[in-house]
DNA sequence: ATTAGCACTCTCATCAATAGAGTGCTAATT
DNA sequence: AATTAGCACTCTATTGATGAGAGTGCTAAT
């Protein structure tokens, strides 16, 4: 039992076909309209060995065939890149569009997610840049009033954080200022993952000349834990998903939603989708979860000049448009890219 | 035909069933559950009389009653009172729990809308605070790079916002800072509104000290210009939504999120909703939206530091626990409003 | 290796029959 | 005048039977 170039074009032709259809595809089916020059009988017969590979599958006994999770795989890994489909002048536009009008951070983000949903009728998400691999390039210090001072950072790729400090203790402004440009100084350029780990020890130079060790500690003690910060992540629209006949059942669609929108499971397929990868697809059984084994994530990484900082994905069915998605994913990520840089 | 106390106490008992089972209500099942004393013949004639009244309709001859948009309006203006529930302990642990940790803004406003969404079972909405009327504390600038500069703004309620500036001229920090002196210095105190309305004038003053006027004007020309800014909006989990019987269809629940992801409609229903008020209910047709027919809004203002600033609210079908839904929004802003104000 | 032919299986839509719920009306009762 | 028992009536929801249609797998011939 090997799989031939037929069989290929057959199994091919039932991905392809089952995408823009969702209706089990029939031997009759595939030579009436991908001319293959055989009789149905012989698609019949390739399709009972491709369903013995485990390609291919039968809802039930006198349906035709829907490729099974192994039969997805091989179309990705193996002939997708034949039907490859560049995203219309409209869609184009669509995306240029959006990024045009300069807009807050979050909200680039947000719109990005929207995007995604909408250009691929499924819901888009957006994992938002993690600070902690990004250097320092300056931080300030602003007194908002007696016990609260906002700590303005700024990274050298052009992302800026604030947190509000309390302080139980009264600092002058020309204080924070000092102790802003020492930490500039002695930290510039350097993780802030490592600005963490280092602090405490290079604080101790400083302390005398301006508090107590203790405040000056607790002053500046999270201001770079991203640690345990929460990932960001921006879901899209949801109401595109519903159009699709495999969430006709809210029973099904309950459980998924209440699964995606506990958002640590979705940063969680997807960062581990882009371990080692700057562009993955997982598909159903695939990623380990039983809600999800309907479902398949595409991720692609986008950049701040030229360093990879965050992901966006498409979730969808199993059944879902992969040339299509990696098309639009690979556009958005780029001019994200670009926006982002500036 | 005017409506005796019989007939109120019917037509809450009517509500207050059809919110829990979702089916419509006989005759038989309101003598059995809530002692009237009085035959299911009797509550028949009371349900026609309230029925030709306009409070309550049956889905079909050989049904039971519903109650109407207007049945429910009566319900919520003069019968909802009497069933005041109050938060059970679990819920209130829940509540104070998730504010306990200090969090970042947005992070704040999306934690209360999933909150929401989780404690009543239905969509919770958060409209983030209004900073037009908001009052000028402070401003910074923060030279990024050569041509972009990083305002951050600070108002009265302690609220604070970014915007980076694109400039195509060379500004010395010094500079920087005398023209942030200078702004907080005219402005102090005043609201963001008349900032922005007086600031072209204003700067004519000292424009002469620091650059051509056209260049300072670009800076700051769009910084304080909240008017064409999208209010921030924040939807919670979708998820228990679907769980409600009359969102069964998806087709009707596609139309839905597409309504409600299109997030200034959602904006403007909550805008028009506290026009005069610190709360308010709207009732399916009030609405005024044919997909909304089916929902209800109740809405709840929050304050900082005493001052209304934003909104939060549920939206759910009409058939939702007004009682319940009220004491949590209650239960919520008022925290909401503690911690914002700090 | 391919194909025509055909019996077989399973789904889906339709239809009729039936049970059940709840009504509205009428006439009797309080 | 208000309430009630009684009952015919209406509509829904469920069930089971039926038949058309789609597509298969197998066999025997090419």
């Amino acid at each position: 039992m090997v799989i031939n170039d037929r069989m290929k074009a057959i199994l091919n032709a039932v991905v392809y076909r089952y995408i823009t259809t969702a209706e089990p595809i029939g031997s009759e089916m595939i030579v009436k309209n991908y001319g293959l020059n055989v009789s149905s009988a012989t698609v019949r017969h390739d399709m009972l060995v491709l369903e013995k590979l485990g390609f291919l599958k039968k809802p039930h006994t006198s349906a035709g065939r829907v490729p099974t999770d192994k039969g997805y795989r091989f179309y990705v890994d193996n002939l997708m890149s034949k039907n490859v489909v560049n995203l219309s002048r409209a869609e184009q536009r669509e995306i240029v569009e959006q990024y045009k009008i300069r807009k807050e951070f979050n909200e680039v983000m947000r719109v990005t997610s929207k995007l995604i949903s909408r250009l691929t009728n499924n819901l888009g998400v957006v994992l938002a840049p993690n600070m902690v691999s990004d250097t320092l390039k300056d931080i300030r210090f602003i007194s908002l009033d007696n016990n609260r001072v906002l700590i303005t950072l700024i990274t050298n790729s052009g992302l800026f954080f604030q947190k509000i400090m309390k302080i139980n203790f009264d600092i002058s402004e020309d204080n924070l200022e000092a102790i802003a440009r020492i930490i500039k100084r002695e930290f510039y350029g350097k993780s802030l993952e490592i600005v963490n780990d280092e602090m405490l020890e290079k604080i101790y130079r400083y302390y005398f000349k301006y508090q107590t060790l203790e405040s000056i500690w607790k002053l500046i003690e999270n201001c770079f834990d991203f640690q345990d910060e929460e990932e960001n992540i921006f879901l899209g629209n949801r109401c595109y998903m519903l159009r699709q006949p495999e969430f006709k059942e809210i029973e099904k669609l309950n459980y998924l939603f209440d699964f995606i929108e506990e958002e640590k499971n979705l940063v969680q397929i997807i960062k581990k989708s882009l371990l080692n990868k700057q562009f993955d697809i997982v598909i159903g059984s695939e990623l380990g979860e039983k809600i999800m084994k309907d479902c398949s994530v595409i991720t692609r990484q986008y950049s701040i000049k030229g360093k990879p900082m965050g992901a966006i994905s498409v979730l969808g069915p199993t059944r879902m448009n992969y040339t299509k998605s990696v098309s639009i994913l690979d556009f958005i990520a780029t001019r994200l890219s670009e926006i982002l840089s500036e």
